[in-house]
Formats: C-alpha cells, structure tokens, sequence
DNA sequence: CTGAAAGCGCTTACAG
DNA sequence: CTGAAAGCGCTTACAG
C-alpha cells in the first residue's frame, strides 16, 4: 500500500479510501491510484486492516461438523457458507469425528484465527468452557446437538418430535412389535430420538442403542431375527444405522416382510427395493439459519439466545407401510 | 499481550517466547506468564503476528471445489483438511457450482485473506489470471480439472484411461452397441472421458453431450430407447447422470436388460437392483495429494510443477455384466 | 477532498 | 535468560 501511495503520488489515507471505495475522491486522484494499483499488481491485505478496525470483525466464520464428507454435514456446510458469502464473510472448516478430543483443539485454533462467530456440533458433555469466549464477543451457534452449561443460539432438528411421528406411523400401519435401533446414548440426538420413540411405542418396546456404525447395525438387526418373538417393524435411529438395516434385511430375505423407518434420509432411498420411508430432515434449512442467526449477533449483539427447531417430514416410500406379517 | 506482560512484570518478548513455546525461559518466569495469561484469558491472535513474521504465512489454505454439500467434493474437502490439520494449517472452503463469475469472486476473496495456497477446481476456460498471485509466492494446486493458460501443480483422475476401462469392459461382455452419456463438452473432465470412450468404443458409437443433470439423463435415455435401434449398454460418464440412468431404466422396465457401467460411484449403488458396476474415483486421495503438494510446495518453493493422476478402480455388481440382449 | 501521526497485536533483530 | 525499539500493513481520529 505504501508503495501505491508513492507511486500515485498521494498519501496512505488515499490510497485506503479508493480501495475501499470511500466516497469523497476527486476521480482524478482515484484513477491515478487504481493505475498504480494495477502496476504494482497491489493486493489488499484483509487481515491487517482488522488489527486497528473499531469493529475488530475478521469477516470469518468457523464451522465445526461431524464430517464435511457426510452428506448431513456436507448441506450444513452449503448452507453456512451461502450465507456467509452473501454477507462478505468466508468460512473455516474443520470435522469432528465426534471425538471430545479433538473439540478443544479445533476449536482453539479457530479461536486464534479470530472468527467473529462458532458454529459448532459437539462431541463433549459440557461447553462452559466457551463461557468466556462467549463474554468477550464471539458469536456461538450450536447446531444439530445442545449445549450443556451454556446459554447460547441453538438449531436443532426437532428430534424427538420426529421420532414419534415416525413410530405413530409404523402403529398406523398396524405394528405393535417395533424396535428402536439408535447410536450411542451419549449423544443429545440418540437420546432425543429415544424419548420421542418411548412416548409414542407401545407398552413393551425393543430398544438396542449403542449401535455406532453400518456393520454394528447389520449385527444388530441379525440378531434381532434370531430370537422367539423378533419385531415386524424397524425404527433406526440414523442413517447409517438405515443402511446397515436394510442390508441386514435383504440377507436374511425379509425386506418386504418387515417394516422399516429411517431418521434422516438416505442418498437414493427411492431407488432401493422397497423404496425406504423416512424423515427427512433439513440440513440446509439448519445451516441457514444457523449462520443468519450469528450474522444477526453480530448486528445486535443483546438479542436473547434461544433454540429453533426445524421440522421434519414424513417421507413415504414403501418400506414404511408394509403390514405385519404373521410369523 | 501487553497486559499480560504488565501483570507477569516482564516484557513483551517473554510473553511471546512462553505463548510459543520457544525454549530459554526460566520455568518460574514462564509460570508467572501463564498465571497471568489465564487470569486475563488472554488468547494470542495468530494474524497479527503473521505480519511481521519473515515467512508471512497465514497458515490457511484456501479451497475451491464443485459444491461442498456433493459427496465428492466433500471427500476433497476432508482430505485436504486432514492433511493441513497435520500442519498446522485451517482450510477456507467455497463451493464454485461451476460458474465462472463466482470463480473470480471467491478467488479473490480467498487471496485478500492471503491464503498460503489455493486449492481450486475451476470452471473458466483460462486461469492464466493466476500467474501473477502465483508470481508472489502464492501455491496453486489444481484439482479434478486441469488448468489453461498457467503451468502449475494439477491432481486428477485417470479419466480418459478409466472411461477407455469401463468400455472395454462392456465389450468384453459382448456390448458393440454403446453409448455414451456425458456432461457439457466445455469441461475438462467430460472431454477426457468422452476420448477415452472413442478410445476402446466400437466404430460406430452413440454419443449424447450436455447432459446436465439427472432429469436430463432420465430424458436422454427415454430418448435413446425409443430409436429403431437401441443400444445395449450405457456408459455414464458422470454420477447425476448415472443415477438418472437408472431411473430411466427402471421406468423403461429394462434395468435386467441393458447394461450399466457408470464414471464415479454413487451412494447406495450396491444396495439398488441390480447392483450397479462402476469406475470408483477416489477423491480423498485426491484431496490428500493436492494438500500434500501445497506443503510440499512451502517447503521447497523451487519444486517443478508436476501432473499427479489418481487411479480409479471398475468395482464389478452386476449391471455392467449384463450380456447384450437380442431385441 | 486529502494526508500526517499514532497505534492495532504481534515478531524481528538486536543488545545486554 | 530477558527486554526495548522498530515495524509488518492497514485504519482511526484528527487537522487542514
């Protein structure tokens, strides 16, 4: 920049406002700067300026997901950095892995970099440690999961809602014997789609947590069609655990002698046979939110935290209606 | 850090010698550091320091790919996330949508944060904008597409070699009438697969360019099948216009009639009937050698610039060894 | 409409 | 082992 002052001839200040695009300079003086700009090849550098700005806004926002390879975490993603385009923003990335571990350290390193706000999914039982990021300015909107032992913005599915929805329908079709299959009990989602499913099951329900990952389910699901009285309808709990359940299915030749409905939808779920009813949920719609809540931090920094909750929708495919087969 | 000095009564430098961890500092003064630097909740901030520091990296690495929110892309992503987590290194992502006006804009987004390296899938026909950032010292790794107009590191598929594959496959299952189904000719990447299909196809091949998405393939196929003489076997060139294949095939009644052998893999595709062959990419690994090249390019900035190709891998399911069928 | 001085939070290049 | 001075590239808060 101090090179474009002298080569234009004018002061530093100049220079800041044609790059900025201040009103106020004679257009003359403007194109002589542009010119020298242009020779120079001059690249502004964003974050220097932030040093002295009153605001002290990086114009950057951190997102922490599950894994930006997961197509949940892939639309949220999409949808924080949309919106964060349209406000001059750019985003930081980093996945989880659900690992507690790795929490702290990712999102340390993105407290150092100064983003103006955090939009996170977290792995730890507890967040007060943010307390104090928090008090000192920076935004925080928790997604997909609650906090513990902080207030601030929340976007959530509306897990427990859904899951009854979900089990009401397979009670519609005529179910009494349905199993809940669903990821480890630790996590605020598995444990809200557990409570959704016990308040609309009926009175002896099945219920296997713990289930991690697409081969655990398979197991599973093996062995819930190895006992005396095994289910004629599935609930499972998350997307992997649908896949896993419909492969375990189509082994043991019960696809279409079983029910089954999924939470969260699956890439080609209308293409398998039977077509897999779910609900669906809206990652975008959870992105968007998210980072317009934090943009809207940003411009009033007083608002009063609070959770919003976006629905879901009741997919019917097929898979969902098939009636109970007498064994 | 200057109050943190005040209340540890040292100097400025010590501060930082502790903050980094640098060695020669008493143990004692370095706990009173930390006391102080708790107290405070001080948090070091990583830009202000890269502006004097003599190598003026930001550690930051900024990523250009297809949609983030798309499974491959999100596999780049991830990749290239781990790697620069190993460094030390945040990512910057964007999602391009291949268009060519946002390819400017977030390009130079990406560079007034001054990004370390660019990792970047392009959509215009001409990069040599680039040279002069890559003049000053700024990494360039292209991904997925090969660049014009500037010579820089590039990681690819094999795309013209898998395609030639997925062809001589079905040939070799006794296919001579073939057709190609393939993305908008201006791409690179539908280029290379379209020569590799002229390649290993039979002299008189069907070819269809321009298909765009997946309800443009749906067309595309309903239109093929309604000629006086149909092919037997499809190859899709991409994974939208596989899966709309599909669909259409399955309208058509002829999905255990026409063979399928798509480019990339789709989700699912081993749970759908019948199961459907495939070339698999492997976009981590992509991402992972991109990454790897741009520290490796901050290690060594004299490195030539080189043409990294990625294998792809025909996973065999059954829809791509369906024989021909006579009509 | 324009610019000189001061300073943001750090690191560098020294001196002790 | 420790610290004072200078300066990275900008913006602020002035004064003219």
């Amino acid at each position: 920049m101090r090179d474009v002052a002298a080569l234009a001839g004018v002061g530093l200040k100049t220079v800041s406002r044609v790059i900025n695009g201040e009103s106020k300079v004679a257009p003359e003086t403007a194109a002589r700067v542009i010119r020298a700009a242009n020779q120079l090849d001059y690249q502004p550098d964003f974050y220097a300026g932030t040093l002295k700005r009153t605001d002290r806004r990086t114009r950057t926002l951190g997102l922490v997901v599950g894994n930006i390879a997961n197509p949940f975490s892939g639309s949220v993603g999409r949808a924080v950095e949309d919106v964060a385009t349209r406000h001059g923003s750019a985003v930081l990335t980093s996945s989880l892995d659900d690992d507690p571990e790795r929490e702290e350290q990712l999102i340390a390193n993105l407290l150092r970099r100064r983003v103006d706000s955090l939009i996170l999914t977290t792995a730890r039982s507890d967040q007060s440690y943010l307390v104090r990021e928090q008090e000192r300015g920076t935004g925080l909107v928790f997604v997909d999961r609650a906090p513990a032992g902080i207030v601030a913005d929340v976007v959530v599915t509306d897990n427990a809602d859904a899951s009854a929805t979900a089990v009401r329908h397979l009670m519609d079709h005529g179910h009494h014997r349905i199993a809940y299959l669903g990821d480890r009990p630790q996590l605020w989602t598995a444990q809200e789609r557990l409570r959704g499913f016990r308040v609309a099951a009926p009175s002896h329900p099945i219920v296997v947590e713990d289930v991690e990952d697409e081969d655990e389910a398979v197991i599973a699901v093996e062995r819930l069609f190895d006992q005396p009285e095994p289910p004629t309808a599935l609930f499972t709990a998350q997307n992997l655990i649908t896949i896993g359940a419909i492969r375990a299915l189509r082994r043991l030749g019960l696809s279409s002698r079983v029910a089954l409905v999924g939470f969260d939808d699956i890439p080609l779920g209308d293409l398998v046979e039977p077509a897999v009813t779910v609900m669906r949920q809206d990652p975008y719609a959870i992105g968007e939110r998210a980072a317009e809540l934090a943009f809207a931090r940003h411009a009033t920094p007083t608002l009063a935290p609070a959770t919003y909750v976006i629905p879901s929708t009741l997919v019917v495919r097929g898979s969902g209606e098939i009636p109970p087969q007498l064994s």
